[in-house]
RNA sequence: GCCGAAGUGGCGGAACGGUAUACGCGGUGGUCUCAAAAACCAUUGGAGGUUGCUCCUUGUGGGUUCGAAUCCCACCUUCGGCACCA
């Protein structure tokens, strides 16, 4: 072999095995159902137009992984397409004057040679692109199929709208604190529209159950039920004092109680109305102000609370207690009904509201903990009270109080000593002070007697009363306010736990445990509200004031109002001479020739929406339109190739997609079951999600930081597969990593050493024959590199399996100059080592597979077994701890007794040393690791 | 802010509650060469020391344990998502 034995060179054994696979059809798809089969996807590339290292990250490791699964005798099926509309598209068609479907293509022509340099397993016989009519023919029947469901419902909603360009503006292209539009600068105004809607809350429950049944990365699980925010409680109608409904969602109806305000998101349909006349300014500047913000900046929950009195008061149905309405940027109209009743001694941003503004807070649910505070002025006790309450065994400490004394910090735990030092107070206070006891009770001692905080009239009486003994606690407008000042209380002002109910009339003394379903019963008798679940999930506007994108298959009839396209009328083609406005304003309002149609009931004049639909919908079902794409039935992929390969095996994509695509996806999948589509709940049954690749800096690559990597200079130096390696060689998949330029030269050394390893034969073997132990030891190093590296990929560890490949390499290459050169076990290594590389370097692989002499392909060879026997360590290094420290090692027989262990731990010089003077307590053995002697 | 994740040598990272720093990069010294590059060999966490050793070190502070990078609590920092980027 010796005339095969030339350099590595990538870019031939590359071009040679690409041009080989493509020939024999070595990835083509075929149907057998005598082998299981395995559907693998990696979420599907944006037609941006280059390649970006960013999928090489994402798509090298997931084919290695679909390669792996190959060699365990599944039959694997890797298809690829493209996500080809979207926003990229429009602007290179206003900047460029060339038409998006032109520019996509062009995109996607590029990708494609991009794409097979990589040298992946992937069938391009089934591959699909979105923006083809083929395509979003059936995007569009998709949306008539949720329609005839009652799943698409067109509603009023705000988009961001830039006036100057009179178009509607995305997320990310508004900018700034100030909120303008990236194109001209403009602040961005809310203008409310009529768009689509998908009732994906309609699935919400499903969506959160049927998590049970994939196997998916816990965070991506968590972060959906978070998203999904399934929440329990009530929906509760308090009324104006005009009479009109203002309902409310809580999820607290124990609390009604303690609801001393209402507040109303800004945006709410009775705020105009509800507004009185002397503060209507006032309440327009704030609804325009807070229509400014987003969504984030409005929950943040450490900014300062703002918010507007309307001058109107409402009615709490419990108690007929009269509380103010506000408005403030805190309630959203997106969440609940839009309003919600203040609470301020049991949540937290009521709170800070109530303290805020001085609405009232009393308390209404009991503390768990018991816990009490009280601080005890300076001087406002007579002498020997601190004598008592050590009688008493309360907990107190002193310290100063300002700049007036020293006075006394007393901390109570229970009924008993709140009881107890109520009583040693009303003995000891001195006349003209007051003390209160905070937390588990709100209680005011005076001279005259004790006074609880248990409505809104007693705050007023307290408060009153305390101002008269000391005046200047009369800047304060509630007694909260007051006891807020004093840094001592702030823990215990307030709690959020279930409890026992106190001051709730008839239901005060009602246990935590039924607290909630007691009250929620009494008021479905009362009929002034009933049990209701609210998710945070809202549903799926998926209307875009976009070209393109696949148009919504609606029209518009003067007579027969909104009337949807039949589905043989479909595809709703887009326009091929649509005019670009530099605006950026969707050219399908001005094209009369989309625009203007005929109704299909009625014959008459009728006009098209012009909306496209969210490229989210293109992507929720492409996992579908791969098993045969733009398919000519009358459903949207074939039945029967469907029933063999779905649903998908193994999914990989990134995390960023956790909570939007990755749910879309499934609701799309339980809606096709109940239309009969398919027979399972879920699309993808097994996912993984990676990281983010950065630049070499450590930062996002983007182009204006100039940290850029570009595959393709790699690509046509190193090659294909050092890239490949590198990439999964940076750190665990998951986590995502940096580019190193010098990183991937170590790769190229590596996949070299490995060449040569296995192809030179000019380090002649040394003539002596192998002893058995040497070809032991070189078959237990085989097995456990393939102990360890089927491990590895089996958790998708790529880094370490290449760890291990390296470390195993680096071993061969010593014994090739050892006389186990050229035996079986030799013979055995390298066909091993090859192997184990394949998913990873396939060129490289195939190449040396070849020269092994191994029949074409090494991709469909079986995955190498390791033998346990042959693996296993015959020495093992014993670590020798005292106390916990290492003092020794040991080299000992890897079935060493116990006994002996121990024998030959405690007889090591340094050991000795270590125990000199000290008593052995404890002797912990840990078989085949450590001895660890405690000594005292 | 909320939700999710991560903090280990000069760098990327490795470590079933049991030898911290595997593997790679970088550095240093050497071999080869007229020279350089490549390749190969050796060495490389920090401090001290009498070759044998000792002490320190996994973001910070506590705790559990014979033993903690790993488990628990609190905090700090960085990253991802937050509904019209895909």
């Amino acid at each position: 072999m010796a005339e095969s034995s030339t350099a590595y060179e990538p870019q031939s054994i590359e071009a040679k095995w690409q041009r080989r696979w493509e020939e024999s059809g070595l990835y083509r798809r075929v149907e057998d159902p005598s082998r299981p089969k395995h559907y693998a996807l990696t979420m599907l590339p944006y037609t941006s137009g280059d390649l970006h290292i960013g999928h090489w990250y994402a798509m090298a490791p997931s084919d290695a992984r679909a390669r792996y699964m190959r060699m365990h005798g599944y039959n694997v099926w890797f298809p690829i397409g493209f996500d080809a509309f979207g926003l990229p598209a429009e602007n290179a068609a206003i900047q460029r004057n060339i038409h998006p479907h032109q520019w996509t293509m062009d995109n996607v022509r590029h990708m494609r040679t991009q794409l097979r340099a990589m040298g992946a397993m992937w069938d391009w016989e089934h591959e699909a692109v979105s923006c083809l009519p083929g395509y979003y023919k059936w995007t569009q029947w998709f949306f008539l199929k949720f329609y005839e469901r009652g799943l698409a419902y067109r509603e009023v909603a705000p988009v961001d709208f830039c006036p100057r360009c009179n178009t509607t503006l995305a997320r990310e292209q508004v900018w700034g604190e100030d909120r303008h539009c990236e194109r001209c600068g403009t602040p961005v105004i809310r203008k409310e529209l009529a768009q689509w809607f998908f009732r994906i809350t309609d699935y919400a429950d499903q969506l959160l159950v049927d998590m049970d049944q994939i196997d998916w990365p816990e965070r991506v699980k968590t972060m959906q039920r978070h998203w999904i925010g399934r929440s329990e409680g009530a929906h509760v109608v308090f009324h104006s004092e005009a009479g009109d409904p203002i309902p409310v969602f809580t999820t607290r109806p124990d609390t009604l109680w303690g609801a001393t305000f209402m507040v109303l998101a800004p945006e709410h349909p009775l705020v105009a109305k509800l507004t009185t006349s002397e503060r209507k300014a006032e309440i327009e500047a704030y609804v325009e102000s807070a229509g400014r913000q987003t969504e984030i900046d409005r929950l943040a929950t450490d900014k300062e609370k703002t918010g507007v009195f309307v001058g109107a008061y409402a009615v709490n149905p419990v108690n007929d207690e009269r509380v103010p309405i506000w408005i403030a940027d805190y309630v959203l109209t997106g969440y609940g009904t839009g309003a919600i009743m203040g609470v301020p001694s049991h949540d937290d941003r009521d709170f800070a509201f109530a303290l805020k503004f001085g609405l009232p807070i009393v308390p209404v649910i009991d503390r768990p903990d018991r816990l009490a505070k009280s601080l005890v002025f300076p001087g406002s006790v007579r002498d020997g009270f601190a004598a008592e309450l050590d009688a008493l065994g309360i907990a107190y400490e002193e310290g100063p109080v300002g700049t007036v004394g020293l006075g006394l910090y007393v901390t109570l735990q229970g009924e008993e000593q709140i009881d107890g030092y109520v009583a040693v107070m009303q003995r000891y206070l001195q006349p003209g002070n007051w003390n209160e006891i905070v937390g588990a009770r709100f209680l005011f001692v005076f001279d005259d007697g004790v006074r609880a905080l248990d409505s809104v009239e007693s705050d007023r009486a307290i408060l009153a009363r305390c101002k008269a003994i000391y005046p200047p606690v009369g800047e304060n407008r509630t007694v909260m306010e007051m006891l807020n000042s004093l840094p001592f209380y702030r823990d215990v002002l307030l709690h959020a736990e279930y409890g026992t109910m106190i001051n709730s009339g008839d239901f005060t003394g009602r246990p935590g445990e039924t607290a909630k379903a007691d009250v929620i019963r009494w008021i479905e008798e009362r009929e002034l509200g009933h049990a209701e679940v609210n998710y945070r999930l809202h549903d799926w506007l998926i209307s875009r004031q976009r070209m393109w994108g696949a148009p919504i298959p609606m029209v518009y009839c003067p007579s027969c109002g909104v009337v949807p396209v039949p589905e043989e009328d479909l595809p709703v083609l887009l326009p091929d001479d649509a005019a670009f406005l530099p605006t950026g304003e969707s050219p399908l309002k001005y094209h009369h020739g989309f625009l203007n149609t005929t109704c299909p009931r009625c014959g008459g004049a009728a006009t098209r929406e012009t909306d496209t639909m969210d490229t989210f919908m293109c992507s929720s079902w492409y996992n579908y339109a791969y098993v045969s794409p733009y398919y000519e039935g009358d459903v949207p992929f074939d039945p029967e190739a469907g029933r063999y390969w779905l649903p998908v095996d193994q999914y990989t994509g990134g995390i960023e997609h956790a909570t939007m695509h990755l749910l879309y996806t499934r609701f799309f999948t339980k809606v096709m079951r109940d239309m009969g589509l398919v027979a399972f709940d879920e699309p993808m049954e097994r996912l993984f999600c990676q990281g983010m690749i950065l630049g070499e800096d450590n930062e996002k690559m983007s182009k204006s930081r100039g940290n850029v990597v570009n595959p393709d200079d790699y690509v046509s130096t190193l090659g294909a597969d050092s890239v490949r390696a590198f990439l999964m060689f940076i750190g665990p998949w998951e986590l995502g990593g940096s580019w190193s330029s010098t990183g991937i030269e170590g790769i190229y050394r590596f996949l070299n050493r490995v060449w040569s390893v296995v192809t030179d034969s000019s380090t002649t073997a040394i003539p002596a024959e192998a002893t058995a132990e040497e070809i032991a030891d070189l078959r237990r190093y085989t097995h456990q590199a393939i102990r360890d590296v089927t491990r590895d990929y089996e958790a998708f560890k790529f880094n370490t399996a290449l760890a291990s490949l390296m470390k195993y390499n680096n071993v061969l290459l010593k014994a090739q100059a050892s006389p186990v050169y050229g035996t079986d076990a030799w013979r055995e290594a390298t066909r091993s080592l090859v192997l184990m590389l394949a998913p990873i370097t396939p060129h490289l692989a195939e190449e040396l597979w070849e020269r092994l002499g191994g029949a074409y392909s090494v991709h469909d060879e079986r995955w190498p077994e390791w033998d346990p026997e042959l693996a296993a360590d015959r020495v093992v290094t014993l670590v020798v701890q005292v106390n916990g420290k290492v003092r020794a090692r040991i080299e000992a027989p890897a079935e060493i007794e116990e006994a002996d262990a121990k024998e030959l731990a405690l007889g090591q010089e340094n050991v000795q040393l270590h125990l000199q003077g000290l008593q052995i307590r404890q002797v912990v053995y840990v078989p085949g690791r450590l001895v660890n002697i405690v000594a005292r």
